[in-house]
DNA sequence: AACAATGCCAACCGCACGTCT
DNA sequence: TAGACGTGCGGTTGGCATTGT
């Protein structure tokens, strides 16, 4: 969608008594509002952000010239879809903060604190609701332990496998060299987020056994709330990580390769946020939180 | 085609905290 | 020390887009 294409009126602006006393502008912000900030910004710099919104002229309160820079208007935000390893970093990182979307925004370069919140909250909320359980329950962390961090580390291999395929078998062109360089990039990330895995899961000294809620027995710290503690050995870590190996899950889904990286390449180049739990997985999900 | 429900996300709000005077 | 002000944060809202009926 153009970004702009949401200026339409502002008559959906709410009437407060502070902003009709100031004659303050809520609501979207117009092409025109965009570029005088923009250029003051250039100008001057950006901070003090009051004193910005009244000598750059805009009829703002600051803070909204300070959100609208932030979130918007900066030259280094990223835009469009949470990539699979940014997904997989959200998971990580908010297992060990929770709801600290500014420290997490931090991780992630161009990501807003606004747009991390945005993305936990549509998507991986939906899923805590369709599961029927809370989000903060050990139950949802869990799956999200288990299973969906698990499955997405499993998916990021599958693309770079099918990535170096595809760039070993043709010739290149400059879209292949497109794939060479976000393949690199791939598995530079994967590669350390795995690192930063193994190096939680072995560098605790006080580990102990525990049940997680699927009834199975995990590796756990004692005192951090950190759910980051599945093994994590590169190659062949699936087969440590899944719930009940016996399971038809276990056996026909997970780590039914063939099939699976196939469908995860195919997967890397659509939106994959919305594929992780097709109806298999929500029904295995419900049985075992049931 | 029309309407309702849901998803998505930009923007706003209230609060907490730090700095300045 | 206290109050004003600026800033940053997490939670919430509102409206457009999309999907379902």
């Amino acid at each position: 969608m153009d970004h702009y294409s949401q200026y339409v009126d502002n008559n959906n602006q709410k009437s407060d008594e502070e902003t009709n006393n100031l004659d303050l502008k809520r609501g979207s912000w117009t092409i025109e509002e965009d570029f005088t900030l923009m250029n003051h910004i250039a100008l001057h710099g950006e901070g003090r952000w009051n004193s910005l919104a009244r000598s750059a002229g805009l009829k703002r309160t600051g803070k909204s010239c300070r959100l609208r820079w932030l979130n918007y208007l900066r030259p280094d935000v990223r835009r469009g879809n949470i990539t699979l390893e940014e997904q997989l970093l959200i998971l990580q990182l908010h297992s060990r903060w929770g709801n600290r979307w500014s420290k997490i925004a931090q991780h992630l370069p161009g990501r807003t604190d606004n747009e991390i919140k945005n993305y936990w909250r549509t998507r991986v909320q939906k899923h805590a609701k369709q599961l029927k359980c809370d989000v903060n329950s050990k139950q949802f962390k869990d799956t999200l332990h288990y299973l969906w961090i698990p499955r997405l580390v499993e998916r990021i291999k599958a693309s770079t496998n099918s990535n170096n395929n595809q760039v070993n078998n043709i010739q290149q062109t400059n879209y292949d060299n497109i794939i060479i360089n976000n393949n690199n990039n791939n598995n530079n990330i994967v590669q350390n987020i795995m690192n930063n895995f193994k190096q939680e899961n072995y560098s605790s000294t006080t580990t102990t056994s525990s049940e997680n809620s699927f009834g199975s027995t995990q590796i756990s710290d004692i005192s951090d709330n950190c759910y980051t503690n599945y093994p994590l050995n590169q190659g062949d870590y699936h087969g440590e990580i899944l719930i009940n190996p016996t399971s038809d899950y276990f056996q026909h889904g997970i780590i039914d390769d063939n099939n699976h990286q196939q469908n995860m390449s195919q997967l890397f180049f659509d939106d994959v946020s919305d594929k992780f739990w097709n109806q298999e997985d929500m029904l295995f999900l419900q049985q075992q939180l049931n």
